[in-house]
DNA sequence: TCAGTTCTTGACTGGTCCGTCCATAACGCT
DNA sequence: AGCGTTATGGACGGACCAGTCAAGAACTGA
């Protein structure tokens, strides 16, 4: 019946947030994106509206799938969970040191950015936030019951702890610490876990 | 012999912070700036030479004060290392949460939108990072040297995970997490320190 | 009091950027 | 093929903003 759009609208959300996430929000134009897409600026206001919806649709995505990305390192039977926590720790400390370019997490760059003034960021960053502690809560739950971790800590505050840890080595990522001081971390966060008694 | 300046140049720069602290770096005008302090444009380009240029000077104030400040909670005799340790975390904590705009600290938002494409604020972040650090890491190194923390584990390694712990706690402070759970997350950082065997 | 220097102010410039608009293109249905 | 509908793309409007400039103000030393 009417023309059919000629883009793919998964790809121009990713170029979309190679862009903020590069630039910030503020310093990203939409004539950049238009750019990086080949669209014309009526298409994409068009189709996403403006910048603000534009990046509250990327802004949502990105936490989604960083979410969803965790919950398949994590979830799992009880013998390896503390197997997918170990590693889970690693991998994060390992990919904030691949950074080069200290662009950090768009999750965490975002929020700096815009959640003072913008309740809708806020909202979705509380929420990927409590989502992932509720990841690792459930994970070092199950620790606990295998016995890799001692049973008599709140899991709720180990979880809490490690997500902290978690961010910390982001944010010392982006300051530029190395990547041995971020595997040092990550390591010694591993160590002082409470073991269970023998 | 030449006309003397009308105003203090402390409370420009503090007025200053304090804009670029709520709004950030790109979404702060000049003008705001001067509003804000009652000057004239002219007058803040002749004495700072320009945005970026008064940025720089803010952030380099803001984290020479940071390292001053925390300077002075941690530095002091072997007895007193742990309490001054288990304060200045509970400290970070407390501040963070006390924060209810969300702001966050300047350091990790200048950072977090600068650090990627201005190497001059991506130099002076990674040196107060360090600075705080190896303050970390002293008073760490004195608390093993009074028996309050287990000595056979590398104090530059404590150190940058309570760093890490400390950032951390910041960047879930802005993502919106209560008081309660950053307190938990700060008593919990410090019962998971490994003590010494008795 | 006058000269010389530095500070102040706000209007102005040149450029940037968000968002709109419109003429045109592509498609399916009848 | 003709028509209605939706997508395209680029030019345009209007607002905003960093930085400049020139005219005048304030001060000191002679």
């Amino acid at each position: 019946m009417a023309r059919p759009r000629k883009f793919d609208e998964r790809q121009v959300l990713d170029a979309a947030r190679e862009r903020f996430w590069s630039g910030g929000y503020a310093a990203t134009r939409m004539e950049d994106i238009a750019e990086a897409t080949g669209l014309g600026k009526g298409s994409l206001y068009g189709a996403f509206g403006g910048k603000q919806a534009l990046f509250h649709r990327v802004f949502d995505d990105y936490c989604g799938s960083v979410v969803e990305a965790v919950s398949r390192q994590l979830c799992g039977n009880d013998e390896d969970a503390y197997a997918r926590l170990s590693a889970h720790v690693y991998a994060v400390a390992a990919a904030t040191a691949a950074d080069t370019a200290h662009r950090g997490c768009l999750l965490a760059k975002g929020a700096a950015e815009l959640a003072e003034h913008d309740e809708t960021v806020a909202g979705r960053a509380r929420a990927a936030i409590e989502a992932l502690q509720a990841l690792l809560e459930s994970d070092i739950a199950a620790c606990q019951r295998n016995g890799d971790i001692a049973a008599d800590t709140d899991p709720g505050r180990l979880a809490a702890l490690v997500l902290a840890v978690l961010r910390g080595i982001e944010a010392l990522g982006k300051a530029g610490a190395s990547e041995e001081t971020l595997t040092d971390i990550a390591r010694t966060a591993l160590a002082v876990l409470p073991r269970p008694a023998h």
